[in-house]
DNA sequence: CTAACGTATGAACAGTTGTTCATACGTTAG
DNA sequence: CTAACGTATGAACAACTGTTCATACGTTAG
């Protein structure tokens, strides 16, 4: 298995086995935002197509209130991207990481 | 409301593309388990071998208390399986769904 | 301009999480 | 048997997280 990812802590996992405890943070971070139940909903949601945040709110089930705090730690996370449209604001995944993040998990579940 | 917005197609996302609400909290708590450096570095080192209690809790630097609490949790997500070995209980990765998810967001990191 | 709408944000709150400490359990040596 | 060792577990605690509420911001219609 010849995996030639750009990422640089991949070699160094194989030499040291461990990750920095920088890194290992960084990780532990980026998983902690699929560890709840409403950005999950709102990163399937996305995965359908692009939504304001009025319609996420009402796909999801969550107050606007609730989404928009949500949208700020997905915007931060660089997980979503958005662009402004008259008094709205469009909200859309960055990349695909995200879907094969999700699908792993789910991977799992199903085993 | 009934204006035609390039975002007006969202009561088709209740129906297709999004799982249901139990497996949604099943993945969320799936993802909370990779939330915390203690047990991404208990993976870590369960990736290069097999490992006692004590072993892990010096290898991720962690007390034998805590390192156990962690075991607990990884257990019953069936991330590790363990087997007795005289006073000692040896852990291992049950499956390599952890290797994938792992390096799935070390490279959404590096990206 | 002002009003209405969509969105963002801060504070307060309840619920959750990970660690520490003390202690109990299970196994093996003597 | 008992003692010693490795491991597990419960309670208490501080730190963190997600929601709600109130309100402020930004844009557009009239």
């Amino acid at each position: 298995m010849s995996e030639n990812d750009s990422c640089c802590a991949h070699e160094k996992l194989e030499r040291e086995g461990m990750p920095g405890e920088e890194m290992l943070y960084d990780l532990a971070d980026l998983f902690k935002i699929f560890a709840d139940t409403t950005r999950i909903k709102i990163l399937y949601a996305l995965m359908e197509q692009d939504l304001c945040v009025a319609h996420i709110a009402e796909t999801v089930g969550a107050t606007q209130s609730a989404v928009s705090h949500q949208l700020r730690i997905l915007k931060q996370a660089r997980l979503v991207r958005f662009r402004r449209d008259g008094k709205n604001v469009i909200y859309a995944l960055s990349d695909d990481h995200v879907h094969t993040i999700l699908a792993q998990g789910m991977s799992h579940l199903c085993e």
